[in-house]
DNA sequence: TTCCATGTTCCGCA
DNA sequence: TTGCGGAACATGGA
């Protein structure tokens, strides 16, 4: 589960649960989630360490060692951490396990496998050289920093807003969310939107993203106006209890309420198939 | 059986 | 040249 949000809670929990403990040994179970490190280098380099920290940038779940290499979690879609006292459970799909002196191992789990388990040198040279635009919490980026970055871009706001190398945590759950909550219909173009309107999208994305945060992901605790747990076609929008409506955008599923967000975009004219 | 799924990357088109 | 959208990737669940 890993957007922005998702990846938080995550570094809080290795934080919780990991810390300060030696690595035993990296117990790879599946290599195909491992990139540019084998499984016998990713042991060498953290057995004996110890994991010190975490910090995300976006989706990115940076893990600080004793030692030299950090080493980076990527979930993909599908990815998450478990952390088991007992030798012998594991996750239900787990790609890596690190196996602390004691027993605990902390799971890599990744059902689809396109997470990825990497050593990197540090976090800022990683995220220049992916190209990683400001993390979407930082505190670096202003609302003038957000409008700014979206002026005279010619497609979806939804699109920009997944866009990593623009704002680096935002996913297709988020992006939807943030649509609902601004009550813009999902194909809504960037350059549809005045300056106003683009930066209310920023309080509206700082908001539903610490929100989310602050109920840990847990579905009954997340607000109930967010539309992120009725998530499904035909299910009742919370704020008008409208049928919840899929449409395919950027070629993601996009759910949203006909009712409150719009049939057609704002700005383009209402879908015309033309005579035959 | 077919469709869909919260990720990124690559390719072709305008 | 650049930005954008679509397909591909791996795998399992509805």
């Amino acid at each position: 589960m890993p957007e922005l949000p998702e990846v938080e809670v995550s570094r809080q929990y290795l934080e919780a649960t990991s810390l300060h403990q030696e690595v035993a040994e990296v117990d790879v179970r599946d290599a195909y989630v491992l990139k540019d490190v084998d499984p016998d280098e990713l042991d060498a380099a953290l057995r004996g360490r110890k994991l010190i920290g975490g910090r995300r940038h976006g989706k990115l779940l940076f893990v600080q060692t004793d030692g030299d290499p950090w080493l980076l979690l990527h979930f993909g879609m599908s990815g998450f951490l478990e952390y088991h006292e007992d030798p012998e459970e594991t996750s239900p799909y787990p790609r890596v396990l690190f196996r602390f002196r004691g027993g605990a191992h902390l799971d890599f789990d990744n059902r689809r496998k396109l997470g990825q388990v990497r050593l990197v040198e540090g976090p800022e040279d990683y995220v220049r050289a992916k190209g990683l635009g400001p993390d979407a919490l930082s505190k670096g980026l202003d609302r003038q920093g957000f409008v700014e970055s979206l002026l005279g871009r010619r497609g979806t706001l939804k699109s920009a807003l997944m866009n990593q190398e623009i704002l680096a945590g935002v996913g297709n759950e988020f992006s939807d969310e943030i649509l609902f909550q601004r009550r813009l219909h999902p194909r809504t173009k960037v350059a549809s939107l005045d300056e106003k309107a683009l930066g209310a999208v920023f309080d509206t994305l700082r908001t539903t993203l610490n929100s989310a945060i602050d109920a840990r992901m847990q579905p009954e605790q997340l607000p109930s106006r967010f539309l992120l747990r009725h998530r499904s076609e035909g299910a009742s929008c919370p704020r008008c209890e409208g049928d919840v409506a899929r449409v395919e955008v950027s070629g993601r599923g996009a759910y949203y309420c006909p009712s409150c967000q719009g049939d057609a975009p704002v700005g383009e004219a209402s879908a015309a198939d033309g005579p035959s």
